[in-house]
DNA sequence: TTAATACCGAAAACGATTTTCAACAAAGGA
DNA sequence: TCCTTTGTTGAAAATCGTTTTCGGTATTAA
C-alpha cells in the first residue's frame, strides 16, 4: 500500500493513480485521466503516437492540445506508467509500461507498417546477461525485427519493382 | 562476379560500387565516394548521424551540403550498403549494414548517451523463428537495450534525484 | 481569502529532415 | 563533335514532429 513502485493494477484504482501524481508534485486532471483512459482501455492496449493520442481523443468529442498531450505522455513515462518505443521512424509511440502489460516485442513490415507482437524469454536473458557483464542497471530493452508481411510479398513480386527505404514513411501505409 | 548481391569485399572494389550504383541509374560521385568512405574507414566502424557526416567531411576540408549528404545515405540505405538504426531519439544514426560487417546489437546508457556493441546468436534465432512463424521474409532486426552504466549509477547515487526522459537528448550528453 | 503553484491552450520556436529550384555535369546518341 | 537527356548539386524554403513560451485559469494550502 505504501510502496514506492506503482502497483500492477494501479489503472483499476483512479486513486492510486491520483496519489501516484501527487506523491511527484502533479496533479490528476481530466485531460490526464482521458490520455491515461485510452491506454487502459483493453481493446487499445497497442502504441498510440500523439498524434494518434489527440485524434482518438477528437474522435470521443475531447478536444485536447498538443502540448497537453506531449507533456502528460513525458510525464507519464517518467512516472514508469508509460514507455517510449522507437517504431515508425520520426516519431515515438507510448505504450503502457511492462508492469502493466507483458514483456513483448514487435515484428514491423516494412512496406505497409501494421505490425505483431510476441514475447521471447530468450530476449530477456539475453538483455540481463549483458547488462550485468558490464555493471550496467537494466531499464528497458527494445526489440523490433523488420521483415515484408506475407501481404507485401504477395504485392511485390507482382511488380511494382523499386528501391524503397526500409523505414516506412507515414503516407506510404 | 556476376551477383546481384553486393559481395562482402565490395569496399575494397571502387569500380564494383560504381557499377552497383549504376546498375540503379545513380552515378557515383565525389561526394557519394567521400560518404563511403568515411564508414569504410576501419575506424570509424561506428555509427554516424548525418550531422556528425557533415563534420567529419567538414573536418577533412570537404564541404558537403546537408542535402546531399541526406540524399546520399537515403540512396544507399535502399542499396543495402547501409542501414539506420534509431539509438539516438530524434536523429537517424547510419552504418555500414550486416552483409559488411557482424550483426550486432547496442547496450545504451540511457543518461550520458554511451554505448556498448555486442552479438548473440540467440537474437538472430529468435528473429527467424518469429518471422518465419507468420510467413514474413526477414529484412533486419534491431535489438537494444537500455540501462544505466556503471559510471552514471555512480553519479546519479550521489545526490541528483529527478524524474527523468528515459530517452537522453543530446543536450543531456 | 489569498498566495503559491500546477495546469491549460494557442502560438511561436526548434531541430532534424525533405523538397524545391536553378545551375551543372556526365552519358548517350545523332 | 554537338545536343539532348538525365542524374546531381547546394542554397534556401518547406515540412514534420516535438518543445517551449506566454498569458490566463484552476487547484491547493496557508
Amino acid at each position: 500500500m505504501t510502496s514506492q513502485q506503482p502497483e500492477a493494477n494501479a489503472f483499476q484504482y483512479p486513486e492510486a493513480l491520483k496519489s501516484l501524481l501527487n506523491q511527484e508534485g502533479f496533479r490528476m486532471t481530466s485531460q490526464r485521466q482521458k490520455i491515461l483512459d485510452l491506454f487502459d482501455s483493453d481493446n487499445l492496449n497497442r502504441h498510440l503516437s500523439a498524434e494518434e493520442v489527440h485524434q482518438a481523443l477528437a474522435e470521443q468529442g475531447e478536444r485536447i492540445s498538443f502540448s497537453t498531450i506531449y507533456r502528460a505522455l513525458h510525464m507519464l513515462v517518467g512516472l514508469g506508467l508509460l514507455q517510449e518505443v522507437e517504431l515508425a521512424e520520426g516519431r515515438k509511440l507510448y505504450e503502457l509500461s511492462t508492469p502493466f502489460t507483458q514483456p513483448h516485442h514487435h515484428l514491423l513490415c516494412v512496406h505497409c507498417g501494421t505490425y505483431n507482437e510476441f514475447t521471447d524469454d530468450q530476449i530477456t536473458q539475453v538483455s540481463t546477461r549483458e547488462t550485468l557483464q558490464r555493471g550496467f542497471s537494466l531499464v528497458d530493452c527494445q526489440f523490433t525485427v523488420l521483415g515484408v508481411c506475407p501481404e507485401c510479398q504477395a504485392r511485390l513480386s507482382s511488380g511494382d519493382r523499386e528501391i524503397s527505404n526500409p523505414f516506412p514513411s507515414r503516407r506510404d501505409a
